[in-house]
RNA sequence: GGGCCCGUAGCUCAGCGGCCAGAGCAGUGGACUUUUAAUCCAUCGGUCCUCGGUUCGAAUCCGAGCGGGCCCA
């Protein structure tokens, strides 16, 4: 684009000017207050002018010059503080010539109120520790273009307020939910990201390879079956914070590597855990928003407990007359989701087709949070059976805003059974399902050893910054979301 | 998977068959010592996403592709 590159030149011109005159980029850089706490010192000391002497670093963000003088914006991590240059005081007062809007400055002088009545930093030294060479999104309107918000992040975080607002509450999202359970004594751990088997989850793995070994690893799926791996070692309660991996398409919903929330504990059961998630999930919103109460434009929400309670057979009745019981085959199911105008692939099984009747007619109905109780056995490898029913699994989902949450089980611990579902479900993986677990052998020796009865949990954290902050897509709570090639350049 | 919308200057956008493609901001030059979307004058800046087609003539119409967004089952 020769007019950018006209742009750069003249900036590398200036850089070339100021480098004859002072490095444009020091390493150490001098500052007594942030923009915030100068404002603050002004006011405590009075609000006399030229009262308080202090030193700001920050971005140059806007410029008002006025022949002999000149207004500018500076910004930094805090906020934003008004500078104000003079000629007669500064000698050199026309190297402002070589100043850009984006470039940082570290400036000197005294605070006072303009007769418009900003509290402004009247410099009486200054200097230019980082010179831009590129230009920023215009002053007013800011980067709207959503595809450029994604792919050059740095620039939506400079012009827009809120998407440095969700990136800062996500941080307090993710800590929250740390402090939730080292509160509660669970022992954060971290397992391995490369992995022989890619299991815990149904989902297509990334397949890398290891040179040294000559072997090719997957990256994981899911966290949970090192975390149970550590129930057999003798911790009760633990939990991990991690990215996994998902071999999927990219959209609004979807990005191939998110982060999840799975947490494990000894001697509990999925009831045990839904009471436990009422209780996370009231406590980050206390974190994020001070209080369980809050609205999304039209939607009020609630993360207050207790959260509705129904169950998987109970909720596709309620919504659609279902009785998925009466169709315990994959074409009798089939023929139901045809009836209902449900795409089916071809190859899909019962279990998949159930799934598709649920995130069709009822996920998108859970707005308040609503727990669902109680799966269907072929949807749940990993969970244990109900003692009286052994189609049925002691799991339960979390939705809220339409979308699921939080999904948990009184997680399967009888070696026997857990080796039997899940040679089926290799079986499934032969046959062509690509998303079917695999068999984890050194998984299953270890549960042969013994685990502990234990109910356990898995959050997807991203799911649950859109919930707290009223996203729509998740690619406005990932900072850098999995974007295409573009193709050019 | 289907439908709709968008892609024009660094940014925000207009132009929707007809002189040479425009505006604001940013940039450059000038005026201006309390401005704050500063103001005023002048000026530079284009692969109109890509490829193909229709036409005397295409940013504009048609087709295909690429990228992005929204909606639906």
């Amino acid at each position: 684009m020769p007019s950018e590159h006209e742009l750069i030149q003249q900036r590398l011109e200036k850089r070339e000017r100021l480098l004859r005159l002072a490095d444009p980029y020091p390493a150490r850089v001098q500052r007594t207050h942030t923009a915030l706490e100068a404002l603050g010192v002004f006011e405590a000391a009075g609000g006399v002018d030229n009262a308080v002497t202090v030193t700001v670093v920050g971005r140059v963000t806007a410029q008002r010059v006025m022949g002999k003088a000149a207004f500018l914006d500076l910004r930094d991590g805090s906020g934003r503080i008004q500078l104000h240059f003079r000629r007669d005081v500064l000698p050199d007062y026309d190297n402002l010539d070589l100043v850009d809007l984006g470039d940082f400055l570290e400036v000197s002088g005294s605070v006072f109120r303009t007769r418009t009545g900003e509290v402004t930093v009247a410099v009486t030294s200054w200097r230019v520790i980082t010179k831009a060479l590129r230009p920023l999104p215009e002053k007013w309107h800011g980067l709207t273009d959503t595809e450029a918000r994604y792919r050059q992040r740095y620039l939506d975080l400079i012009a827009n307020e809120r998407s440095r607002e969700v990136a800062r509450a996500r941080s307090i999202i993710v800590s929250a939910v740390r402090q939730f359970f080292l509160n509660r004594g669970f022992l954060e751990v971290e397992t391995p990201v490369l992995q022989e088997h890619a299991g815990g989850a149904a989902a297509r793995p990334f397949t890398t390879h290891h040179n040294a070994l000559d072997r090719d690893l997957f990256l994981r799926i899911s966290l949970e079956l090192h975390l149970k791996r550590l129930l057999v070692g003798g911790f009760e309660k633990v939990f991990e914070i991690g990215r996994v991996f998902r071999n999927e398409g990219v959209s609004y919903r979807h990005n191939p590597e998110f982060t999840l929330l799975e947490s494990y504990e000894a001697y509990a059961d999925y009831h045990d855990v839904a009471a436990m998630v009422e209780e996370l999930l009231g406590f980050v919103a206390v974190q994020a928003h001070g209080t369980t109460e809050f609205h999304h434009g039209e939607v009020e929400l609630s993360l207050k407990a207790p959260f509705a309670r129904t169950t998987y057979h109970g909720a596709l009745l309620e919504h659609t007359g279902i009785d998925y019981r009466q169709y315990p085959t994959t074409e009798a199911l089939r023929e139901v989701a045809r009836s209902r105008n449900v795409p089916v692939a071809d190859g899909a099984s019962w279990a998949t087709i159930l799934d598709a009747l649920m995130s069709t007619f009822v996920e998108p109905k859970l707005i308040q949070p609503t727990f669902i109780f109680d799966y269907p056995t072929a949807l749940s490898p990993l969970a244990k059976k109900k003692v009286d029913d052994e189609d049925t699994v002691e799991r339960f989902e979390l939705f809220a805003l339409g979308y699921e949450i939080a999904n948990a089980y009184s997680e399967l611990n009888d070696p026997v059974d857990q080796r039997e579902r899940m040679e089926a479900q290799s079986a499934k993986q032969t046959e062509g399902d690509e998303e079917a677990e695999v068999a984890d052998e050194d998984f299953l020796v270890a549960i042969e050893h013994g685990m502990p009865p234990a109910g356990g949990l898995g959050i997807g954290m991203d799911r649950l910054v859109q919930l707290i902050m009223g996203e729509h897509s998740l690619r406005e709570v990932i900072l850098f979301p999995t974007m295409r090639d573009r193709g050019d350049e």
